[in-house]
DNA sequence: GATGAATGAGCGTTCATTCAT
DNA sequence: CATGAATGAACGCTCATTCAT
């Protein structure tokens, strides 16, 4: 088995876990309806994670690898613009990915991290970090184009809490429509781009900016 | 047993059962060992609460209920330095009472609160709103004495979130001491207060409201 | 529940759980196998043992206490007859109590012994004591009323060990019927006789002692 | 692969796998890790030895053989010393073959047998007959010699016996040095030459034949 | 009210063995 | 010959919950 079908064989049950879990007693989905959901047998999960934890982990890590690859290529042509877009890439990726939800909720669990295996457990906490990152960089971005004053970069501790807050309770919507999230994200935009200094046309992100349905379903 | 012996007695095994959480392991801990601990027998347990799960979400409402009682009692004499004083009352208390942290982080999960029975799945929500409530009241009082502006109500989101999603953060660093946590608490009132606009005298959370050690530890 | 209960109700499994064991697969047979014939359920077999290997160490220990009382009480006026009545009270105790052999078997493997709760893996070690201070006993009377002379003490070593040699064959012949292990009994007698010196009358055991089938049967 | 080159490999992997069991968890030694030990695959174990269970029987025969071998080559002049010889050659192989200890003490367990290949099975019952004759020859040539009287060859299963219940106890006491298990090998060899009757010439063992340190260690 | 004996469903994990390559 | 991926049966043990006393 080389390396590709090895690659192919895990996504397949990662998918088929995932699957799996779309119930709210996902806890109580054991690792034989994993295995044959995938359609192989017990031991053959354990071939490729060494537990059912683990499993959880790397949905969580898949989940948050994909959004933060999203919000590394960003396409906005001002800093301000970007910043939007990456507000509103990364509710749209929670909004898309919902039936990761309950998985990546589970894994943040302080708990949950410290039973688990040195090398994952350090994965997902870099998450935190890199999340950190792409906002400190669109930060400075922004200071360097004049988009926002020199002090704006420490806002990025508030910035990183408010959007994690937001996302807290956005996750928690389940149930309402795509449409109806579309003011929470419209004003959390609005609470980070104030709190960043306003810009050099003051313009608001109603005007210009704002993330709007069409937007979400164009993608 | 009347109603007072049966308050007692249920504080006392919730007691017991925070006491008994106090390890990472802590999901493993069975109802045997709490009512051990307590000095009742496993089922007396079930006279008081229906299911190991009530207890976790008791636990998280009496949390909260005392949080929110404090806040609800602020003494600052300006609507700013009452802002102030809330966001320091709400870290302080999470600081305060870390034991709470796993069963409070546990019981917000979205699973957990859908397998609970109705009544107290709705205490658990109303938290949300109920602190909501005092964030908007602050505003208001704020807005009426003229610390802010009007539109300072629609940072409400924000700044819930941010309080949320930083609290989250403040959690995880269960190791480090009070003080070095100082800095995140400044670091987010600062931006907080930001983001409600200016106050009528320009000075900073730094120079006059600053969350200090000194009255972490005078409480 | 009473003692009293108690007691009878883990006899119970005890029993149920060798009749299990009357296989040579026996080491398959599952606590709920055991659970199943003693008509409780299989949490319940964990209200009175440990583990399953607790099972089979408190089986061994009845077999043993049961033959040591035995021994404790032999009725031969003689010290010489009493030590042949010892030699066939001990064959005819394993010979009548077979459904233990594999278990016994079992628990005297060091590595068995190792991986026990150390309070049952001192009973078991006992045993091995408790039955030697029955044979010094043995040949301590015999030397005070003469019956041999005092070296005999130094034979104790030498019987105990002939004695668990000839035990360990005697136990593997299961399909051979009574009669035909009657010749190893005797065998065996004679040559710890012979070790031990000439009595005072020169009557071998074949004249005055033998172990017959009669008296094996008579018990 | 040859002849030459097959048996070769199986002895590197008894070799391995007794190396893999140094250990009280030694049941819990998978055939993977053997394998691995051994560098090669697991599949690969299976093209030498249809079980694992195979494994422990061979490792047992292997022990036995090797014991018989020596056994049926001792040196001594006259029948006497070469009963004591003998004994003592049966201490001393299983006093520098610790390492076989476990496994051989499993598979003399009568069910191990009852479940094996009825080949193997025959083989493992084999060593104690080779074993008797070994011993019935030793007799049958002090009878010859005059060492001893011709109602020695009725000893030999009282022999036989003495020798493997102080074997079983003899590996028990894995923790004692080579020194301090010399009394118990004397006071064996004294109780079996008593037994076989007094010699021509009554030296005791203690005089002439004593088995030393200074022996155990020259070879 | 209080007890604690009894329940029994539930599950992750292991590993000897097979067999297609 | 050698591999090692796949299998899948097997099982001890836990523990929340119930209920007869």
């Amino acid at each position: 088995m080389n390396k590709k079908e090895r690659t192919y064989r895990e996504q397949s049950l990662l998918d088929h876990a995932l699957a799996c879990f779309n119930t709210d007693q996902w806890e109580n989905v054991s690792v034989a309806e994993i295995a044959d959901r995938a359609g192989v047998a017990k031991g053959t999960v354990y071939l490729h994670f060494t537990s059912k934890h683990e499993i959880y982990a790397q949905l969580t890590l898949q989940f948050y690898n994909t959004l933060l690859a999203e919000c590394q290529s960003l396409s906005g042509t001002d800093s301000r613009s970007r910043l939007v877009l990456f507000i509103s890439t990364v509710f749209k990726h929670h909004q898309e990915k919902q039936e990761y939800r309950r998985v990546t909720q589970y894994c943040q669990r302080e708990d949950f991290i410290k039973n688990l295996n040195p090398e994952l457990a350090q994965s997902l906490a870099n998450i935190e970090y890199r999340f950190q990152s792409v906002i400190t960089a669109l930060l400075c971005d922004g200071i360097k184009d004049g988009s926002w004053g020199a002090d704006a970069i420490n806002k990025m501790p508030g910035i990183t809490y408010t959007i994690k807050g937001a996302l807290s309770q956005f996750c928690c919507n389940k149930n309402t429509d795509q449409e109806s999230q579309i003011p929470l994200i419209n004003s959390i935009t609005d609470y980070i781009l104030s709190s960043v200094g306003p810009g050099k046309k003051s313009k608001t992100v109603t005007d210009s900016l704002k993330f709007t349905l069409d937007q979400a379903l164009e993608t």
